[in-house]
DNA sequence: GCCAACGTTGGC
DNA sequence: GCCAACGTTGGC
């Protein structure tokens, strides 16, 4: 038998007034798309998993934070607003049977009744050396360790289900 | 292949 | 609203 992949862990960030953690609650799951950043997608493509565990974070909100958490039910597939004209992230030179862009489906584990804000991951030092804190940090999915993981559980006052 | 101009992201 | 940090584009 194939020796079991570890699980991994991730940040992807939304914009709320784009898609937010209620809108997941209310949907159950979704389709992660709209990225159309090279290193992202390789990630999408390439290294995000099948039982995986996403933070949510939202990002140019009030307030920003990291607002629940999701698993991974899809790997990465074909993101194919790209192929659509009215999409507002359609990429002409997205070619369906070689596409450029990837997505993942995550559902929601939970949304945590206290939201760990931007502020809040200041204060904890490993929360601070998490990829999303440094400066410059642009990327919309970014990995995360299991020690930040549990911390920010932590830090939420929330349960890590399994 | 270089790099300046331009566009976007996203924190502050 | 500002602007730093990038990523992308296109002329050369």
């Amino acid at each position: 038998m194939a020796k079991k992949r570890k699980r991994q862990y991730w940040l992807f960030k939304s914009e709320p007034t784009a898609y937010s953690i209620d809108d997941l609650v209310k949907d159950k799951s979704t389709h992660w798309d709209g990225v159309r950043n090279y290193q992202v997608r390789n990630m999408l493509r390439d290294d995000v998993q099948v039982g995986d565990r996403v933070f949510f974070y939202h990002s140019n909100a009030k307030p920003m934070a990291i607002v629940g958490t999701a698993k991974v039910v899809e790997p990465g597939y074909a993101d194919h607003t790209a192929f659509d004209s009215k999409d507002k992230h359609y990429d002409p030179k997205s070619d369906p049977d070689n596409p450029t862009w990837f997505m993942v489906d995550v559902e929601i584990i939970q949304k945590f009744e206290t939201p760990v804000t931007r502020d809040d991951l200041k204060l904890d030092d490993v929360a601070l050396g998490m990829a999303v804190m440094q400066k410059g940090s642009r990327l919309s999915i970014t990995p995360v360790a299991e020690e930040e993981w549990k911390t920010i559980h932590k830090l939420a006052g929330a349960k890590d289900p399994r």
